[in-house]
DNA sequence: TCCTTACATAGACGTCTATCTATGTTCTAC
DNA sequence: GTAGAACATAGATAGACGTCTATGTAAGGA
């Protein structure tokens, strides 16, 4: 499975249940899609580093020193986490601006309820 | 970093304020150690399956045909999720029986607090 | 218009992972 | 103690992933 040929997921549809039921293939590839997305140090440190940011907002060049990582490397795992819908995109001007989308990172939290 | 040769984590020291603070690296890497683990399609459905069991517990025998896979491919993704200490190991007689750690896995939730 | 800055994309490379087949280990039953 | 059943481990292989360097693109300023 291919996490960037795959388009984002309803997790609210993937696992309304947590562990209530069984999951079947195609709701447990969407999730594992998602979970791939934050399984990841660096990304992790990404959405913590943006939240903790002025406004909850961080653009690339606020994020490559703390993480001691090249712009390439961050961006491409901001795009992994934004495809996967769980931060946002936003262009001003030269810089882009990258937040948290807290409505689908509570939804995940769905899987783990009993 | 090798999934296998990472040592169970204490999930509530890792990330106690879900994304209120920057997570730092080794934080961050034990966080994702323990994401990896419930990453895969293959490994959610096994927990779900568990669960889902009489007395929610299962032995490998009952997994590998509603997975379709193999019984040492069962085997495999059940030793990572035990190392990872989500699911729990006892034998009785022949049997190896599974279960989850439902404690552990409410852990995970904390997380995704906000 | 040209330069600089901020960011994205492309391609390459080493490592990790998921799966298989083959084999080892442990337990029960006869 | 031998045979069979349940499970684990070993080794191999194909594919995915994280990171880098090099390059492209777009916006702002002199």
């Amino acid at each position: 499975m291919n996490l960037l040929t795959l388009t984002p997921v309803d997790v609210a549809s993937c696992a309304p249940e947590g562990l209530g039921a069984r999951i079947e293939r195609p709701q447990a590839e969407q999730l594992a899609t998602l979970l791939k997305a934050i399984a990841d140090p660096t990304r992790l440190q990404l959405i913590s580093y943006i939240n903790a940011s002025n406004n909850a907002e961080a653009c690339v060049c606020n994020l490559t020193e703390p993480l001691a990582l090249s712009q390439p490397t961050v961006s491409h795992h901001l795009k992994v986490l934004a495809e996967a819908g769980l931060i946002e995109r936003e262009k001003r001007g030269t810089w882009v601006w990258y937040s948290v989308n807290q409505e689908r990172w509570q939804q995940l939290a769905k899987l783990f309820e009993v």
